[in-house]
DNA sequence: CTGCATCCTCATGGATACTG
DNA sequence: CAGTATCCATGAGGATGCAG
């Protein structure tokens, strides 16, 4: 009923009373292509893999040795999902033994760039973020006591 | 350990043979803050939610209603998650009904550059990446026929 | 060297019911 | 309205073994 008056400053945004009808501000597609690469660039390796090969191509081992921490499994499944969404290119080899060079396409090297502004944004912050953390969680230690 | 794993790493690369590929190494805390980050903006809802209230402080369910999908519990967990992280400020009016607005910190702000960045790319490259990916699945069902 | 298959564990997240 | 608690399905991801 008396829902968001205050929000009503926002123009665009609702002025909706018990409609249940909000901010449609973002576009649905948007949002689908938005979560939809974050949900690839968002996992545990894909990142690091990327920003490894922005380098220049690399070997599966050097890739593995290059990440530590990573699996065989992990290693071979992220590089699968890269190159599946056109982000690297795999370039096989057929010699004993075998050797296949990974390198990033067009498209995963225009990726590095909007990546590397978020990590960079998180090199500077992350120690806003992990005081956040502390105090955070020293408060919540606080209602027990 | 890891940096006995990165000199061990490197050494391996110099007597890799035929290779000559120098692998940057990343620093192991920039390569930490960058993943940790990453684990918090790349869950399937906290960047929605910084999105949503870019706009301007929304109640709980106002937020809910704004992200379609979202479930009650997720969106709970999502909010504590970017509160405890300093990006998100709760502030509580004891009021009956309880009435409880959420905002964007100074530091959540901040982010939503670097995120929106990554927002535009994904705009305007899924086209790219959805053509690769079903290239990339027509190639895999092709059994030779 | 590259990479698939298998097994196993555990975190993520959805649905539902209940509380203040 | 805002939030918690519980149950449960799914899948990410690690370890290991085998194959081309």
């Amino acid at each position: 009923m008396e829902t968001a008056t205050r929000l009503a400053q926002e123009g665009t945004l609702l002025s909706d009373r018990d409609t249940g009808v909000t901010l449609e501000v973002h576009d649905a597609p948007q949002c689908s292509a938005v979560n939809d690469i974050l949900a690839r660039v968002g996992d545990k390796w894909s990142v690091r893999v990327v920003m490894a090969l922005a380098d220049g191509s690399l070997r599966f081992n050097q890739l593995r040795r290059g990440i530590p921490g990573i699996s065989q499994r992990m290693l071979t499944r992220t590089l699968r999902g890269l190159e599946r969404d056109g982000l690297v290119s795999r370039a096989v080899t057929p010699s004993v033994p075998p050797r296949v060079d990974y390198a990033l396409t067009r498209l995963g090297t225009s990726l590095c760039d909007p990546v590397a502004r978020l990590g960079n944004w998180a090199i500077a912050n992350i120690g806003q973020v992990e005081a956040a953390r502390a105090a955070f969680d020293a408060g919540q230690d606080q209602t027990k006591l």
